[in-house]
DNA sequence: TTAAGATGTGAATATTGATTCACTTCTTGT
DNA sequence: ACAAGAAGTGAATCAATATTCACATCTTAA
């Protein structure tokens, strides 16, 4: 016998997966899933299209892991900055404003985590994100049912909603991303930032409200 | 020359139109866009898979047309239920319970034509009508404003964020469809009566505060 | 240096449906 | 009956990607 995984191997090794992953994260970024064929990423990543496959074993799986990664960070940024010390209501508002600022900045990607169709394996991550999300917002309203912020309510069914009309509000038709239509490549210019805060506040009154807020 | 198009060839064109846009249909509300792929359709219609494209220029626009039947079907009766001489308040209630309780009663088919991965050109339809949808809801919005029964707001924001509420929180993680995952089909069994109607109250409740309804 | 195991290569292959097309069958007016 | 135009047929083809695989190269321990 002779050959044995030593550190350096290892190392190397995880250095190639975290570049392709990288890679594909920055092609999806730019230009949503559909951007990031197997052969691109392989070319980007300065690899052959065979090596994918020596560290993902299907093109869904690294996908999925992309989208996993993407999505925590995300969910990061929106719990975190409703972990600060205030009424619900606030806290309920910061996280809103989160998500909202984030996915206006980055559309693409926040078209990619929402509403762009992926493979079946993908859309359970997307599933299961989307739940969290409304997780997130389901301990906040509870939190404020609990100190009668809140009107009582099935925190549950109030938080998917959030979720929905969120997202709705946000990707749906207001800032639809880049399209493909008849060969032709539109990009619809994104919303003067006047507009935007102007959004950002319409969404957050109108989430305050749904949940019945008392201001 | 001998051959010219007669009353009877017309219509039985017609009718061949008629039967393959049927079945279609009948497809997309068993299993959504995915199951109706051409040979199925043209199997289904008892006809050969090229004759589809005797009367359909392409996959694409023969689902974009049983989209826009199925769609203009559902927009028409949530319009029709709002058209009640009543307070805004609860002409809004109204179109959202038809909305929700239409979906409920056919998930696969609701699941298809709010959320489901279709084609581009397909998803232009959905666009329009989610628009459409969207539209409705502003008229029954701004009504309420002026009335002074809702808070003054952004109407088009607020119609479209309830268009999202309404979706997440129907077909979201509470009903959804029937999946294929590694070879198994899973049906998930549908929500009680009891389940329905308390999902019905909630939904109704939170999209009447969000609008700011004074009740 | 050598053998064994990992990793890398990329052209060939597989897959999944839509779409085409040479051919047949039907309908109609003479 | 016949010619001409429509409509119908379904096996063959195309298209767009993901996936495989025989082979090459690299890394390690003896």
């Amino acid at each position: 016998m002779a050959y044995r995984q030593t550190e350096h191997t290892q190392s190397k090794k995880a250095g190639t997966r975290a570049r392709i992953l990288k890679e594909a994260r920055l092609l999806v970024t730019e230009g949503g899933f559909s951007a990031a064929a197997v052969a691109m990423v392989a070319k980007k990543s300065g690899i052959a299209t065979g090596t994918i496959y020596r560290h993902f074993p299907s093109k869904a799986e690294l996908v999925a892991e992309v989208f996993r990664h993407a999505t925590e960070h995300e969910l990061n940024a929106v719990t975190q900055a409703s972990q600060i010390k205030a009424p619900a209501k606030d806290r309920l508002q910061k996280a809103i404003e989160t998500f909202a600022i984030r996915a206006l900045q980055a559309p693409r990607l926040a078209y990619a985590l929402i509403a762009e169709p992926v493979d079946p394996i993908v859309e359970r991550e997307r599933l299961s994100y989307r739940f969290a999300y409304a997780e997130a917002f389901e301990d906040l309203i509870n939190d404020g049912i609990q100190a009668e912020e809140f009107v009582p309510q099935n925190a549950g069914t109030s938080a998917a909603a959030l979720v929905g009309l969120l997202t709705e509000a946000l990707v749906g038709p207001l800032a639809p991303h880049t399209d493909t239509f008849e060969g032709q490549v539109g990009e619809r210019e994104s919303l003067s930032s006047q507009n935007k805060s102007a959004l950002l506040t319409d969404i957050t009154q109108l989430a305050l409200r749904a949940v019945g807020s008392k201001d």
